[in-house]
DNA sequence: GGAAGTAGTTTCCTATAGGGAACTACCCTT
DNA sequence: AAGGGTAGTTCCCTATAGGAAACTACTTCC
């Protein structure tokens, strides 16, 4: 008699690992959480802005990431009527409510640092 | 006068975004959020136990994922003294600190796709 | 002895991610 | 008219991630 899975085959699970998916596959890359932490803290700011505050970050994947970021309506982008056009990126309030995974991720790696801290002292 | 960065520039804001960059890569890869909610829901499984479980991985990405993890500390890899060997693989309790991080992610994919549907709605 | 189950490893291949540098285009200041 | 700031785009390249399939090695069941 073949074996079959039987943990993952639950739909309450089925529906967990998808959405895991999901937030996973828009969150992907290395630069997503950098520019989504810093847009939180820094309100509004323009392109070079962000291309100063995310560091190592070159022009072609801070443009190709801020768009993945606002076509998901989780980052707003706004042309200013100036000269010298400027262009204003923002966080959306959709984009907030990423807020709790963010810092659960701070927090977790915070504390793994240091249990590695106190791994290091046996 | 050159603009510099600012925001970033606190140390609580380089210390939370290595946290999450050393999280990050910690968690990368498709399948390490699979493998752990799967041992998080399923106490002990073997390897072809978790081949099952894990829907689409290939034995070359099971093993190499588990070893990732066990490197880390969050899965135990025992081998049973049984014949055919067997082996355990399971979450270690630092393994299971991750719960509320996955529970994050699982609960803002879901909140994701029902914004999804209720956008398509209008 | 052959099939099937245990747990992997190895080899080969491709697709994608990501980096660097150059380039566009527009405007302001000197 | 030259330099520097705005906001990107395009092209080329490489490194890595990940998948498929074959292979090892050992055991037990039929």
């Amino acid at each position: 008699m073949r074996k079959k899975a039987v943990i993952n085959n639950s739909p309450v699970c089925q529906v967990r690992m998808q959405a895991i998916s999901d937030t996973m596959s828009i969150l992907s890359g290395k630069w997503k959480f950098h520019i989504l932490g810093t847009l939180i803290e820094g309100d509004k700011l323009g392109f070079m802005d962000l291309l100063r505050e995310v560091k190592g970050i070159g022009t072609k994947m801070l443009s190709k990431e801020l768009q993945d970021l606002e076509m998901n309506q989780l980052v707003s982008r706004t042309v200013m009527n100036t000269k010298p056009i400027t262009v204003e990126y923002s966080i959306t309030k959709y984009g907030r409510t990423l807020s709790p995974l963010i810092d659960e991720l701070a927090k977790w790696g915070i504390e793994y640092r240091q249990s590695m801290i106190d791994a290091e002292r046996d």
